[in-house]
DNA sequence: ATTCGTTATTCATATAAAAACATATCGGAT
DNA sequence: ATCCGATATGTTTTTATATGAATAACGAAT
């Protein structure tokens, strides 16, 4: 018997920069489409506000075109709305990591250490 | 064109107590391996000893049987062995890690963002 | 029995990461 | 003109992590 080992792995998105696109980001992205708010969504995921805006503002200086655009005062006190762009990071992304989840479970039977 | 994105991403054996086997610790135990020492595996990967020493000490718990073997005092003032199982676990996690790779490249065409 | 270099372990310190706090800015609604 | 709640950003505090120093234990070799 194998000793309850199990193999796992995480994959993401990067420019020589750094990181760019991860299972958080991509999570956090998807809270502020649902609910239209940075504070919200970070409010939702336990982190804080200014965690939340460095994530997105990397994500929006990195990526060809900015993901979510962002208004101050008016209705509400503000809002962040995930652009078409950013919508599409989150569809490729989804799409890498499912096909990740795949490749994780047909090797997972191999371990036997 | 895309904006210079790559995927990436790690891979790891863990088990309910947390990450067991990844990148660096292979690497740790090959250097034991090539040098006998687990003073000399840290410092050459430029980790305080302890640090290495906690990596060996949390993997011999936690594998089915001890990954290396270790005796203080004698020739040369002690040494650290690799045993049969390290050696496997070594192996299993390279072979994971290729195809692994294989995976990256096989998908990283796709990016378009 | 002394020396030597390594394993093993504790404890204090330094560095880095994260959180908390504070404050300015904005614009619709009243 | 004022209020409100959210964005935006600097500053401070706290926490977590890593490093370093110090020390004991050990056994072959001399």
């Amino acid at each position: 018997m194998g000793n309850l080992l199990k193999l796992n792995g995480r994959i993401w998105i990067e420019t020589p920069e750094g990181k760019l696109l991860g299972k958080g980001r991509v999570e956090l992205l998807e809270r502020i489409h649902a609910s239209g708010s940075l504070r919200q969504a970070a409010m939702q995921m336990k982190m804080s506000y200014r965690q939340a805006w460095e994530l997105i503002s990397h994500m929006n200086e990195h990526f060809g075109s900015p993901v979510i655009i962002s208004h101050r005062g008016g209705k509400g006190g503000g809002s962040a709305t995930v652009t078409e762009q950013g919508m599409k990071a989150i569809e490729q992304f989804k799409l890498f990591d499912q096909k990740f989840q795949d490749f994780l479970v047909a090797n997972s039977s191999i371990i036997e250490i």
